[in-house]
DNA sequence: GATGAATGAGGTTTCATTCAT
DNA sequence: TATGAATGAAACCTCATTCAT
């Protein structure tokens, strides 16, 4: 596997996958996902080597692009209260935006198709957040929460929001505002 | 009279169930998990009409064990956050103890195999805990937030804290505790 | 298998069997029989050995009851052409009240379940018609027309007459006379 | 390019399910098909969706076929009855080579398998034989049959004819002609 | 004799992956 | 590199038949 020509192929691959799982679930046929992409099928092989890697780069991909937003005019010397809005708002605006790619991500994690690896770089490109999220954990810790809890916890309740601000959209703004009030309390 | 169809089979066979698909995913083989059940292939299918039913079948079988074990010994008359500690630490005692149940209720919830009907028998499986819910939404409801948002809140956070608990056993009582706190204070 | 308890249940099987075969085609199942005539899947086979022995049956009945129909009232002292005129109207009268049973008759004839055996014993059945088509092969077999043709050629074309009657059931009188004209100028 | 499909690959299975029909009837399987036919058992779809359409597909090109036969050196100028008779001739020719192809060719039309479409397709084939049959039908409408029994008749007593060739192969030339002029005289 | 759950071979179809073109 | 036909293992499910009750 040379340097591939054409990263838009990669991406359109990509593009068609989140859409063809969030129709057909995990089990979605490769086949099906490189015609939606408009590649042939063999050609989906020759930028992942099976669809066990294509579903893996898939989540980092997507993990890659929410923490891309949240990173967009992150206020690094704010309060940590305004970092942690920043946060908050910023996920959830990517989330609310793509209802598929959420949901990809969350099937992907809850699966049992992510290598070790996998979850490993995750991870660590959360590592732009992490002196914010660092205080707020450190804060927990001491109060017998454990490493990694915030994160969690965070990250559990903004799948809750988004479910409910996908059925009421106009409350949007309220919703997103209110809920990290009710986080807050929990975690600060 | 010819055999009658027993329910200690149909137990066997949600049993193998769990453990084969916490062990392959949602696309364990129907024919392992009824060789693991100790029946023939066929026999699945005289108890579940199809692998989608045996799937919905499944996890409200799921549910109602989780809610069973939250109801027992339930202090109707205690104070609300007595209760509510009640539902903390019963749910997640039982999450605890069947981790793979826990997880492939989760896997079922977010996979698109559950029917409507399914979700809405899931549901109305929570009302005994009603009047505990309930109060606690009507709070929150005041606050801006949407009904059901504290149950999805306490769900969510539970999955998180079951996650950590299983890589600390040990401060598994500390952590149930510590959690709580966080929980109450964010929903109380 | 001694003898059968119950005459009625072997006929509710086989009218099951005509109805379930007119719909499903010879793969009807032997459950779907059994339960269209009230009776379980096991029973079935205690009034039939097999799939394959109660189709034949089921052949030998249809058989023997369009010619019941065809030998009431017939005219044994007629003219030859009133004779073929009685067989042609009767058998077509029984062919047009009951076309699943005419069908599901062609099906079996077609299909390769029947035994030779059967297909001997539907032979001898028409043995009451002899005299009646043993005239009329004599003349036909003069002409250089192999035996059993006349029987052969009656029965395909009364397949094509109910075909058409079955559109136009208000031409029904007029279409089993004019037809029988037409096959009487071919094999007088 | 990838390799294109192949044309011989497709009258390979359309030839081997003839065999394997002949053989076992309509629930030949199509494993079984595709192994005749030199391909694996997954090819026999790329060419056909499913059984249902290869054997609609395999009932149109039957038909093709011997309408082909038929069509070839077809005496267009000729009297009605020397049309009727080439029809009669090279039909009959070719259900005699072909027996297997007959035969399936009876059972597809006999089944239930047939959709609508496939069936009015195979009428429409026959339009080259129209002239002949038209003026054939237009006198026997004069005499009160319905349009089309020209047809079934014709094809109900070549399935006839077809059946005693097959068991005296010698008087071939004499039972074809000698059933014709029976044909005739029914119809002309 | 009647019942219908149990059996498991066998059916059709899908699909990740390969490879000739 | 791109293509898509070819592959065949494996999936889900059906069903004739058996047999415990």
């Amino acid at each position: 596997m040379a340097r591939l020509r054409s990263p838009e192929k990669r991406k359109a691959i990509l593009d068609a996958a989140v859409q063809e799982i969030a129709r057909e679930g995990l089990s979605a046929a490769t086949a099906k996902i490189a015609e939606r992409a408009g590649v042939a099928t063999g050609t989906l092989f020759t930028y992942f080597a099976s669809k066990e890697q294509l579903l893996n780069e898939l989540y980092l991909d997507l993990k890659s692009e929410s923490y891309a937003v949240i990173s967009e005019g992150f206020p690094h010397k704010a309060s940590l209260e305004r970092r942690a809005w920043h946060i908050w708002q910023s996920y959830l605006g990517w989330a609310i935006q793509f209802p598929e790619k959420r949901r990809v991500s969350v099937q992907l994690k809850v699966s049992d198709v992510l290598t070790a690896e996998t979850q490993a770089r995750a991870l660590a490109m959360g590592s732009a957040l992490e002196p914010t999220l660092g205080e707020l954990e450190k804060r927990n810790v001491a109060r017998g929460l454990p490493a990694g809890f915030v994160s969690a916890t965070m990250s559990a309740m903004q799948d809750a929001v988004t479910e409910f601000v996908a059925k009421q959209p106009k409350k949007r703004a309220e919703l997103i505002e209110r809920t990290f009030q009710a986080a807050w309390r929990a975690l600060k």
